[in-house]
DNA sequence: CGATTGACGTACG
DNA sequence: TCGTACGCCAATC
């Protein structure tokens, strides 16, 4: 009743990674779409994240940032401050729309993921 | 149906 | 090292 693979497209890849991440953590796009292979789509993460609340369940799009940590999708939500409370409130500090220690929350798909 | 934009990232100068 | 250009694929105008 679906479309063949539409579960199986570039997007829903994306949110099954971006639902994967651990409360606490942050990520990046190029990771995630580095993760899925196409390193140089990192434009298509963002433009899946468009469609991130129209999913069940919504991904933690807060959790997903640009590569120097800065909250480029916050305006996105449902008010620019709301990415900001989201990731304060799971423990990652958030300091002129850009995450603090964003290396040390950084979640790597690629290498949480690939844990031998 | 064609051109432009888009929550980014990498390559090149 | 910093700045600019291009690529990726899909959606919108």
């Amino acid at each position: 009743m679906k479309k063949s693979d539409s579960l199986d497209s570039f997007f829903a890849q994306v949110y099954a990674v971006v639902r994967l991440i651990p409360r606490g953590r942050v990520t990046s796009y190029g990771a995630i779409a580095r993760y899925l292979g196409a390193a140089r789509s990192s434009r298509m993460v963002g433009w899946a994240m468009n469609g991130s609340h129209t999913v069940r369940p919504k991904v933690p799009a807060h959790r997903v940032v640009n590569r120097i940590g800065l909250l480029t999708g916050k305006h996105h939500f449902g008010t620019p401050a709301l990415m900001k409370q989201l990731l304060e409130k799971e423990g990652v500090k958030v300091k002129k729309d850009q995450v603090v220690d964003f290396k040390k929350h950084f979640w790597d798909p690629a290498v949480e993921l690939s844990i031998d």
